[in-house]
RNA sequence: GGGCCGGUAGCUCAGUUGGUUAGAGCACACCCUUGAUAAGGGUGGGGUCGAAAGUUCGAGUCUUUCUCGGCCCA
């Protein structure tokens, strides 16, 4: 029989997806669509969806965590449009900071320029075009991955009306009063000559000289400490001259101990923590001592000590005071403390009344303050300083030791603390931390453990130091009077300034007189102009006030911001104390965090271990759409995992779903009908096809529940399996015999059809925010007329396609026919039959049973040839298979000893 | 080093307030089909729930310790 003579699937869908062609191809017909503006138009005055992009750094190629993020975005903001939104994304770039200038300051070595003999603004000027250069690529990476967004409206922190925005937000914290100047030890790289922030630090091993020192007792309420010295351990030899204090623990056990060795220190008596005895005398090779007295920590109260350079000038006293942070891990349970060189000293020394000074300029040189050592390099006054303690007996011990140090992520130098002026935003003068803290309880997150990260580190964490001594930034517009060392606080001059950069940017912050800025109200040379500029997470933490609050098309709060669980610390947290700040709340209604991208086996990918996979590579291999299934199919809440083994996996399934298509494609034969859902005429469909619109129903309550929660991966997983599960091995299989054997009037066959075009649509929808370009191609072959399944919603199905009894009722047909394929495949397996289609079944069941079963067709159930139902009082359901006797038919190719039901079936005319 | 989070089949994930023999899809193996064909169907194997101890009549689920991994901080 010629194939002529059925109705088989013909499409012009190709199996093979090829979307690695395919792809750039439907991103162009997006940008001749205008798709963005055609989505905004055609959603004017719904309610607005606004997922605020946290702006990613304007430098170097993306990395699979940022696809990662922006496709997440993606799919979030293409969901929410289909729901019926005005979903809008537009996408930023942070631009301003210390690695830009890294890079520029790089090429300057590299072609022997000397940046101190480039003036500021040509600096930043080639910082500006660098920047703008990697928009550039990260915008043409991004849109590769299918993120639609208004990609020619982007919002950047180097923008002019940012760094105005920045400068009047600055402006409130000024006028407020919580904006404040202090002096504090930030690391500092020498080589750099710049204070770091936090995500610039990395820590390394480095090889450290330690001593063990002696501070001589000047007066103490324990009467034996009279003439003693008090010993301390420290990695950092150079802060010694900048001692101002010395810490101990109330809660350990000190000993005083009598040394009888020879050497500078025979017959002295010296005080250490009891428990740290044994390894002090081990590292300064002690090997005669004598216990004299045991006592508490609390003793020490009181105790004041001579500076070990006392002799040399340094006439101070140096006082005993307790802090939780001494330790019996290290050292001598007594610490230095250098209050410009250490957080810990800096906040003990504050609250006993000792400050901070400067004592090492940015070059890491001694200053003045520094009696004796001025002009030496720190990193080259170790030997120095031992060499003087050696020649004031002072050195019990030297040595040298392996640990983790802080060093420039840039430069890879080690970084040491220094004290420097800056300027920070108080946590509690105005209550900003009681308002963070409460905006977060206001704030959705998701997953929910986000909140509480968040609101740990708000609890704990210091003032905000905004400060920076850096060039490629937005200065600090301040102004401080010469003689009365007052802060400038006039509204006048913020929004003076504030304009000014609105028409053309921060540059003339460094080039144009001061006078201009000040306005007429004011005299320049009564001000000193601040050359710091603004730390970049200010910057950030400002997007929503330029972006959000400014920008027509969006909305403040935004309705969500996402970001990888590293900007707890980072964005959510700088835009969180920004927002609370000036507003009050915080700058977003939801956060959706996500984890890390880590290879096959958890690990974090690193060139090192050879485990980094580039988005582009996959691009190449698999296609933008096998990306966004992997997104979507992974859990966010933990890290996820990637290699070519688990894409191969995603490939798959997308192969699946492709062919899912296909089949509905191809029994269609391209024509698509709309179907109009609530004009179904329910009851009078096939129970089948009432069966498969109950499953349409529940599994589209299920997808609205998983993305009313973000839940992507169980969506996915739903939706992957209907289409394995209920469609490819259930209902498919079954309706090919209507498909291709009954007449094209057939009711039943136009009630399968009716089904296919309600699957097809269905199926479109709910996948199109992950599959964003298979489902437009589909779309573009059904539907040449409509622009793009991205401009349509999602289906609203109507009640009564649930049915909760037939549902019932053909979950216990399937498990008959599980119980029938059983047996149909022991005879397969013993070589009797082949096909379903050769068998003959006999199927025993209860009598209950027949109530569902009676006008059930097990034959086109099962897919064989005949079925014979027995039914017996408690009876287990048995399933017995035979050869099916009789001919094949050569339309529908069931064995039978007659013609079969079909008029077309060849036997009529026997 | 400290804080937080996590570890369930080869992979991606389910697993309710502790309660039958720990589930699904994919992958794998075998078989069938050749009218979804670089497709499709069927059956099957596969897990010491990271490890150990404890609480309990009963632990993947609760507690402790350890281990491995990730993020943040030092």
């Amino acid at each position: 029989m010629s194939n002529s003579q059925i109705n088989l699937p013909k499409t012009a869908f190709s199996m093979k997806a090829n979307l690695p062609v395919r792809e750039p191809e439907i991103l162009e017909y997006w940008k001749k669509i205008n798709l963005y503006e055609e989505l905004r138009s055609s959603s004017k005055g719904k309610e607005k969806f606004v997922l605020h992009d946290g702006p990613p750094y304007a430098n170097g190629n993306i990395h699979m965590g940022t696809a990662l993020n922006k496709i997440l975005k993606d799919i979030i903001v293409k969901f929410h449009q289909m729901d019926g939104k005005d979903s809008i994304y537009v996408p930023g770039w942070d631009c301003h900071g210390l690695p830009i200038e890294w890079k520029i300051e790089e090429q300057y070595k590299k072609n022997k320029k000397n940046k101190n003999e480039v003036p500021i603004v040509e600096f930043r000027k080639e910082c500006r075009s660098f920047a703008e250069k990697w928009i550039e690529v990260h915008k043409t990476q991004f849109k590769r991955l299918g993120v639609i967004g208004d990609w020619e409206n982007y919002y950047s922190t180097m923008s002019f009306d940012a760094e105005a925005q920045i400068v009047r937000e600055l402006g409130k914290f000024l006028k407020e009063g919580s904006l404040y100047r202090g002096f504090k030890p930030v690391l500092w790289s020498t080589v750099e000559k710049t204070a770091l922030a936090d995500a610039e630090v990395e820590y390394q091993d480095h090889k450290s000289d330690t001593i063990y020192t002696s501070f001589p007792v000047k007066s103490s309420n324990i009467k034996e400490l009279e003439g003693s010295e008090i010993i301390i351990w420290t990695t950092t030899p150079w802060t010694i001259p900048a001692n101002k204090a010395l810490a101990y623990n109330e809660a350990l056990d000190y000993v005083l101990i009598e040394l009888n060795d020879d050497g500078d220190f025979k017959n002295k008596k010296i005080v250490i923590a009891e428990a740290l005895l044994e390894s002090v005398i081990k590292d300064c090779s002690i090997k005669d001592f004598k216990e004299i007295k045991k006592f508490k920590g609390k003793d020490l109260i009181g105790t004041i000590c001579n500076h070990p350079f006392f002799n040399l000038g340094y006439e101070l006293e140096i006082p005993m005071l307790e802090a939780r942070f001494v330790t019996t891990e290290q050292g001598t349970g007594i610490v230095h403390c250098a209050p410009s060189h250490g957080p810990d000293d800096f906040n003990l020394c504050l609250k006993h009344g000792i400050k901070a000074i400067e004592t090492v300029d940015g070059d890491g040189k001694y200053t003045k303050n520094v009696h004796l050592f001025e002009g030496n390099h720190i990193f080259k006054a170790n030997p120095i300083v031992i060499e003087k303690l050696k020649e004031q007996k002072k050195l019990l011990a030297n040595g040298e030791l392996v640990h983790s140090y802080p060093h420039s992520w840039r430069s890879k130098a080690p970084l040491v603390h220094r004290a420097t002026p800056q300027w920070f935003i108080s946590m509690e003068s105005h209550k900003l931390r009681d308002k963070a803290l409460k905006a977060l309880d206001e704030t959705t997150f998701y997953p929910s453990k986000g909140k509480e990260r968040l609101k740990a580190m708000i609890e704990t964490r210091p003032d905000w130091c905004v400060s920076r001594q850096r060039v490629w930034g937005v200065p600090l517009p301040i102004f401080i009077n010469k003689k009365t060392k007052e802060i400038l606080v006039d509204d006048e001059v913020n929004l003076n300034i504030a304009n000014i950069y609105e028409k053309e940017g921060s540059d003339c912050w460094f080039s144009d007189n001061p006078q201009r800025f000040l306005g007429g109200k004011y005299k320049s040379e009564d001000y000193d102009k601040l050359s710091d500029i603004v730390e970049v997470w200010f910057d950030s933490g400002s997007t929503h006030s330029f972006v959000l609050e400014k920008r027509e098309d969006l909305k403040w709060p935004a309705s969500m911001y996402l970001e990888g669980s590293d900007q707890h610390r980072g964005w959510f947290h700088s835009s969180l104390l920004e927002s609370c700040g000036t507003r009050g709340r915080a700058p977003f209604e939801s956060i959706l965090s996500h984890g890390f991208v880590v290879d096959g086996k958890g690990l974090k990918m690193s060139k090192s271990l050879g485990n980094v996979i580039a988005p582009e590579d996959i691009l190449k291999k698999y296609g933008a759409d096998i990306l966004r299934i992997w997104v979507a199919s992974s859990n966010y809440a933990e890290d996820l995992r990637i290699d070519h083994s688990i894409l191969d996996q995603h490939a798959d399934s997308y192969r699946k779903i492709r062919n899912t298509f296909r089949y509905l494609l191809g029994n269609l034969n391209d024509n698509f009908e709309k179907i109009d859902l609530d004009k179904i005429d329910i009851i009078h469909l096939p129970e089948l096809e009432q069966f498969m619109l109950h499953k349409i129903y529940s599994l589209n309550s299920n997808f609205k529940n998983y993305f009313n929660n973000y839940d992507f991966h169980n969506l996915y997983k739903e939706l992957l399996n209907f289409c394995t599960v209920d469609l490819s091995a259930f209902y498919f299989d079954i309706r090919k015999d209507t498909l291709y054997c009954d007449p094209l009037d057939s009711k039943k066959r136009q009630s399968t059809i009716l089904l296919l075009n309600v699957i097809l649509n269905s199926l479109l929808k709910w996948f199109a925010p992950i599959l964003s370009f298979t489902t437009e191609e589909i779309y573009k072959l059904l539907l040449d007329g409509n622009k793009s399944i991205h401009l349509e919603q999602f289906l609203k199905f109507p009640e009564n396609f649930k049915n909760d009894k037939l549902n019932q009722k053909w979950l216990d047909l399937i498990k008959i026919r599980n119980i029938c394929n059983i047996s149909i495949e022991e005879k397969r397996a013993s070589k009797e039959i082949g096909s379903s289609l050769e068998a003959k079944l006999v199927i025993n069941l209860d009598k209950k049973l027949s109530e569902i079963t009676k006008n059930i067709d097990f034959s086109e159930l099962c897919i064989t040839s005949s079925v014979e139902v027995i039914y017996n009082e408690n009876s287990e359901t048995i399933a017995l298979t035979s050869k099916a006797k009789g001919s094949k038919c050569p339309v529908c190719w069931k064995i039978t000893e007659e013609a079969c039901s079909r008029k077309s079936c060849p036997k009529h005319s026997k």
